[in-house]
RNA sequence: GCCCGAGUGGCGGAAUGGUAGACGCAGGGGAUUCAAAAUCCCCCGACUUCGGUCAUGUCGGUUCGAGUCCGACCUCGGGUACCA
């Protein structure tokens, strides 16, 4: 007899499925499509096993599909844009094109041994201008639709480097390479109008009905809608009124301040008449963009002189303050300090001796703020001081309702919403991404470029060596003919952010070869995207990009009405772990070791090599740059690809993060061995036997369990039916016939994660055909039913005895007999039950 | 800071509000073997006077009954608009 062998099953059937066209995806009107799609990987070079995870459980859901008789469309291409491949260019010297294409190269060489059902011939890669170029003529159809502009915004600028530094490349507000303290610096950017769908995406979560819901509530908050009130305060020196945008308006009476943002217009305006304010606002300019940066930071502010009148009582004059923590970028980027109400208020009221103005107290417990700001839930009742709308006890939302109405009657404000969201900045200073294709011109401004050509490519030859955009020192690149008086002009050197790459690939995988980003047949028959699988940490920026370019391609024409929402359903997997092994330098930086560099001993963990020992950070998401990935080509290369696919699907549910350990693999490849061994012995089987019925009911469970786990995303209870199954085949005494239906059975239940083994159990039975085109088991629900069902007898809610009855037994012959129990009857101790619950085939309760 | 999650044996985890710990890993014992590998069988939360008692991050609540629902907290993780 054979024994299992996954290193000759293996490549032998993915040749099959190759040689047979298995998973190339047709269009084939006669059947219903389905549409699975993992989100697309970055080419690092290496697979890890958080790809094997992602893309196993996709094709696990493509393969089902597939034998359920849909026309299934799962294909792969590359995000290949991006930092790390000019990282690897400022580091080696190379090119940050040859990079990457090596890593595809390297990756698919990886990937292709998984025996993934995925359909090659659509692979796309974003940094090919075949894909780009694409990508530019939707910027021009954007652009002509309104939906691109340019404005000011603010980045990370490193004053050695000169140049503009990404959010992680600023650590504790110093440029990574040049260690100066960064500054934020507004340069003119390109945008897409996202907010003119604010209010759209919002709504339109509810439709969403097959979206975790955390995601939808992740996207909610993010977009942040809020109805305030926008007013003006005159100010006293007659200049131009200061508008505001506030939440709390009915919180009027407690203003203490006008804060405005360093970036305000008139913060601009005073800073270049006076040398202190300029100074202030350089200080409130320094560190990094980020919102947590900037939460954190301590708050700084400083008084203009100006004074404004409150708008209830022209004698009542408020100072103006320029603030660190107000935000340029939402609303008006002018506010009023209502500091009883608010705790960043009250922090810089009290770090400024400003007044702190109670403006309703608790209703049982009427003390005035002191270090503390009163926010109760805007729907619970407060009592007012003497409130101008002349409420007395109300809730805040019927303040602010009150508030506004009061306002617009007298006309000095209006009701306003508001979002969060701001537009998508999609200007990037670097080089390796995708060309924004628009020209400027002396004579006519920014003007874009013609369809006719495009793309407009990358230039090859471009140096690392200096920091900065290689494209703004290019001898040549920029020159270029105005497509509009045709004189001498120059390109813009801005490329766009990655995000744009990842906001379509899903719509162009239906034509990747087409020459218009999509053809109406194919995104007619092939969109939506029926199942998108991804990381949890794209829950909000990448599928909300993604759901505004559907939205800004159906008004482009690109896209059907259909698809303005074109993820169907999402499922956000956990990641894969593992811990980190950190020690320090002598120059104080961290330094990272591979797990292998690492053993541990009594007293801790060391490095094999200096004995040093080393910090151990667990269940850290897996980083290149943290050293803590795990290979999973030696998995692969040990015990074949099977065993690493039945290896993450079994155990860790696949929404939760799986911490890596290298223990366990051996078990799934010992029991594909097992499954092996046990198909065999019953391909060569004769005769009959007893409990032939018993094995096939217990068949027709394991169908359902494992239909279900794959619809449900719970492969780990499908996989745990599997192992739970063959126990039952190995021991089962049936019949020759039986059993081998049986084993045909377990064959294409395990075919979605094991599909190699599969294909051999399958052919080992005689099997028609291939495993990947055979039809899914039928459940037969009749084979489900049971006669009898055992029954737990709790007292007082705990367990005490069981029963077991007929299915229809009723009610009070239950509790007869369950009354009767001795588990009972010793936790009663002769006294009669107050109460008895009898749940029909669930459980007994007797109350004491 | 803010938003969103997660927490169950030594480990990964299972459990429509209904027997907590399915299934697997590791571990222990046995069979087979000259011996081993491989395989097969059994045991495996803690304590126990063997009746039970305690156990699902902590503390409270709802319920006949809570891992599951509600409230507060702790710890860890993700996102935070230029990492992808």
């Amino acid at each position: 007899m054979s024994r299992y062998d996954a290193s000759s099953i293996e490549p032998k059937w993915q040749k099959a499925w190759e040689e047979a066209g298995t998973f190339a995806a047709t269009r084939d009107p006669s059947k219903e499509k389905f549409y699975v799609l993992e989100m697309f990987p970055y080419p690092s070079g290496r697979i890890h096993m958080g790809h094997v995870r992602n893309y196993t459980m996709g094709d696990v859901v493509a393969r089902y599909k597939r034998n359920m008789g849909f026309s299934v469309l799962h294909p792969m291409g590359w995000d290949a844009f991006g930092m790390p491949a000019e990282n690897a260019a400022m580091a080696t010297g190379g090119h940050p094109k040859d990079w990457t294409y090596k890593n595809i190269e390297e990756m698919k060489s990886q990937m292709k041994p998984m025996g993934w059902s995925l359909d090659w011939s659509r692979e796309l890669a974003t940094c090919d201008p075949e894909y780009y170029g694409q990508q530019q003529a939707l910027f021009l159809d954007f652009l002509e639709k309104g939906l691109v502009y340019r404005k000011n915004a603010v980045v990370n600028w490193d004053p050695v480097d000169m140049t503009v530094l990404a959010n992680e490349q600023v650590i504790d507000g110093k440029g990574w390479r040049s260690g100066a303290e960064v500054e934020r610096r507004e340069l003119t950017q390109w945008f897409f109008k996202i907010s003119d769908y604010s209010d759209e995406l919002l709504s339109a979560l509810d439709g969403l009905k097959d979206w975790p819901e955390k995601v939808r509530l992740m996207q909610a908050n993010w977009i942040g809608k809020s109805q305030g009130l926008r007013f003006a305060f005159e100010r006293v020196d007659g200049g131009d009124p200061i508008e505001v945008y506030t939440t709390r308006p009915d919180t009027l009476m407690g203003a203490s301040f006008v804060g405005i943002s360093a970036d305000h217009p008139l913060a601009k305006e005073l800073a270049a008449a006076d040398p202190k304010i300029a100074e202030f606002a350089a200080l409130c300019r320094k560190g990094g963009t980020t919102a947590a940066e900037l939460e954190t930071a301590e708050k700084l502010g400083m008084d203009t002189g100006l004074r404004v009148k409150h708008p209830l009582d022209p004698n009542w004059e408020l100072p103006v303050w320029i603030a660190n923590f107000i935000l340029m970028d939402y609303g008006t980027g002018a506010i009023f300090g209502s500091a009883a109400h608010d705790q960043r208020d009250l922090d810089f009221a009290r770090k400024y001796g400003l007044p702190v103005i109670d403006t309703f107290f608790d209703l049982k417990d009427p003390k005035p703020v002191e270090n503390t700001a009163f926010l109760p839930p805007k729907t619970e009742k407060v009592k007012w001081v003497s409130h101008f709308t002349g409420l007395d006890e109300a809730t805040g939302e019927e303040a602010i309702a009150a508030t506004v109405e009061f306002a617009e009657k007298a006309g000095w404000g209006t009701g306003h919403t508001q979002y969060r969201l701001r537009d998508w900045g999609l200007s990037r200073q670097r080089y390796w991404g995708c060309p924004i294709p628009v020209v400027h011109c002396d004579a006519c401004g920014v003007v874009p470029e013609k369809k006719e050509n495009l793309p407009v490519e990358l230039p090859y030859d471009v140096s690392f060596d200096i920091p900065g955009n290689p494209l703004d020192r290019h001898p040549t690149w920029r020159d270029c003919a105005c497509p509009s008086c045709g004189k001498p002009a120059k390109r813009e050197t801005d490329t766009m952010d990655t995000f744009v790459d990842s906001s379509w690939y899903f719509a162009r995988f239906t034509a990747p070869r087409a020459d218009t980003p999509t053809v109406a047949e194919d995104v007619d028959y092939w969109m939506n995207v029926d199942q998108y699988i991804g990381g949890i940490e794209h829950a909000i920026l990448h599928l909300l990009y993604s759901r505004f370019f559907a939205r800004a391609m159906n008004m482009t024409g690109h896209l059907p009405e259909k698809s303005r929402e074109p993820f169907n359903a999402l499922f956000t997997q956990g990641m894969v772990t593992h811990a980190i092994y950190k020690t320090t330098s002598a120059e104080d930086r961290p330094v990272y070791h591979y797990p292998e560099q690492v053993e541990a001993r009594e007293g801790g963990v060391f490095v094999k090599d200096t004995g040093e020992q080393v910090e151990v950070i667990p269940s850290a998401k897996m980083s290149k740059s943290k050293n803590n990935v795990v290979d999973p080509l030696a998995i692969i290369a040990d015990f074949g690809a099977d065993t690493a696919r039945w290896f993450v699907m079994s155990d860790s549910p696949p929404e939760r993060d799986v911490e890596w350990t290298a223990s366990g693999a051996e078990g799934a490849s010992k029991h594909l061995a097992r499954v092996y061994r046990i198909v065999s012995d019953i391909a060569d089987a004769t005769g009959e036997g007893t409990g032939d019925d018993d094995l096939l009911r217990e068949m027709h469970k394991t169908i359902k369990a494992v239909s279900e786990g794959i619809e449900g995303f719970a492969f780990n209870t499908s996989v745990a039916k599997l192992y739970g199954f063959t126990n039952t085949l190995q021991k089962s005494q049936a019949g020759a016939g039986a059993k081998k239906t049986a084993a045909r059975t377990l064959a294409q239940l395990m075919s979605p994660m094991t599909p190699h083994l599969a294909e051999e159990l399958w052919s080992m039975l005689g099997g028609e055909g291939l495993v990947a085109d055979a039809p899914w088991p039928k459940l037969d629900e009749a084979m489900l039913v049971e006669d009898t069902v055992t029954l737990p007898i709790q007292v007082n809610g705990k367990r005490r005895d069981e029963i077991t009855v007929p299915t229809d037994m009723d009610k009070a012959e239950v509790e007869k007999l369950a009354l009767a129990t001795e588990g009972v009857q010793r936790a009663l101790d002769g006294n009669p039950p107050k109460k008895v619950i009898v749940v029909p085939g669930r459980i007994v309760n007797v109350v004491a």
